[in-house]
DNA sequence: CACGCGTGGGG
DNA sequence: TCCCCAAGCGT
């Protein structure tokens, strides 16, 4: 049975003061550019919530403009992105600038921003949310725990889900979406935790459907050998990746083998970073990091 | 749609 | 020291 309109807002209300008083949101969200809040947003897709905030700030320092990050070579923007993971994302987001700096700033409604490279449902609203004046709630896995939990505990899938959390969304004040987004994000990692919620500190618990009736212990886990991660790609690409930081614009020759990966191997993968557009071969044999994009602009 | 993507931090 | 983990997006 869905929430009634004063359930909803029953439950806004109890979120919003919650947050007031006991939330710790990232300092980023609380910027109004939209380019900042997108950096800040991609971040924290892949690193620890509570570092997203030196990350950004670090990367915004580097590059403090849409402008700036739109008109540099793909190798600074790498450089910048490093220890930071998940390489790929750093030449999505590399691409969503100058695809949004043509545009002539980054949008903020959600379809627009759904468009660009790298972004895709949650990013958008949430940057929508924060940085505009979008109402859609965005949901990542956290705030899909939250809201399935409010609803009953059923699980739904996306588009549901979507559909249920933009009912909360649809009873907030403009502006407000982006803090309700911050505070359930913030009660899924402190009290609505996944396996052992604390439901008897939980500012919602007077109005949750799932209280004290949430499953106990979710197991998946093991099977899967044991793999020695320097035999993985992920290890390989990202030390080529490292040799390539440390290269310069003169490259390095890529030779030999690494880790667990022989010669054939490590040729290979290089191949395949400078098909994605993490590498670039020059004359001389060598490889570097990419004076451009080698890609186009997906659209 | 299932899978691959990187790294640093915590147990 | 070793093992485990995060989490949205593109393909």
């Amino acid at each position: 049975m869905a929430l009634t309109a004063s359930e909803i807002k029953q439950i806004n209300r109890l979120l919003l003061s919650w947050y007031k008083v006991s939330a710790r949101p990232l300092k980023i969200r609380e910027r109004s550019d939209p380019y900042a809040v997108l950096v800040a947003e991609v971040m924290s897709q892949q690193t620890q919530i509570s570092r997203v905030d030196v990350f950004a700030e670090r990367f915004l320092s580097r590059f403090p403009t849409l402008r700036s990050l739109a008109r540099a070579e793909t190798a600074d923007v790498l450089q910048a992105w490093r220890g930071l993971g998940y390489n790929r994302r750093a030449l999505l987001l590399h691409r969503a600038a100058v695809a949004s700096h043509a545009l002539g700033g980054i949008p903020t409604d959600v379809d627009s921003l759904e468009a660009l490279p790298g972004v895709g449902p949650y990013t958008a609203r949430a940057v929508a949310a924060i940085a505009g004046d979008g109402r859609e709630i965005p949901v990542d896995v956290n705030i899909a725990r939250v809201v399935q939990r409010l609803v009953g505990g059923r699980r739904l899938t996306p588009k549901p889900l979507q559909a249920v959390a933009n009912g909360f969304g649809a009873h907030l004040k403009p502006g407000e979406a982006g803090r309700w987004a911050q505070a359930a994000m913030d009660l899924a990692g402190s009290t609505c935790l996944s396996v052992r919620p604390d439901c008897s500190s939980c500012p919602l618990r007077s109005v949750c459907r799932s209280k004290g009736r949430v499953r106990a212990t979710r197991k998946k886990r093991s099977a899967a050998s044991t793999v020695k991660f320097e035999t993985t790609q992920r290890w390989l690409r990202g030390r080529l990746l490292d040799e390539l930081r440390d290269a310069g614009v003169a490259g390095v020759r890529v030779r030999g083998a690494r880790g667990g990966h022989d010669a054939a191997a490590v040729r290979s993968a290089i191949r395949r970073l400078e098909g994605e557009g993490l590498a670039e071969r020059i004359d001389s044999g060598a490889y570097r990091l990419p004076r451009r994009s080698s890609r186009k602009v997906r659209r």
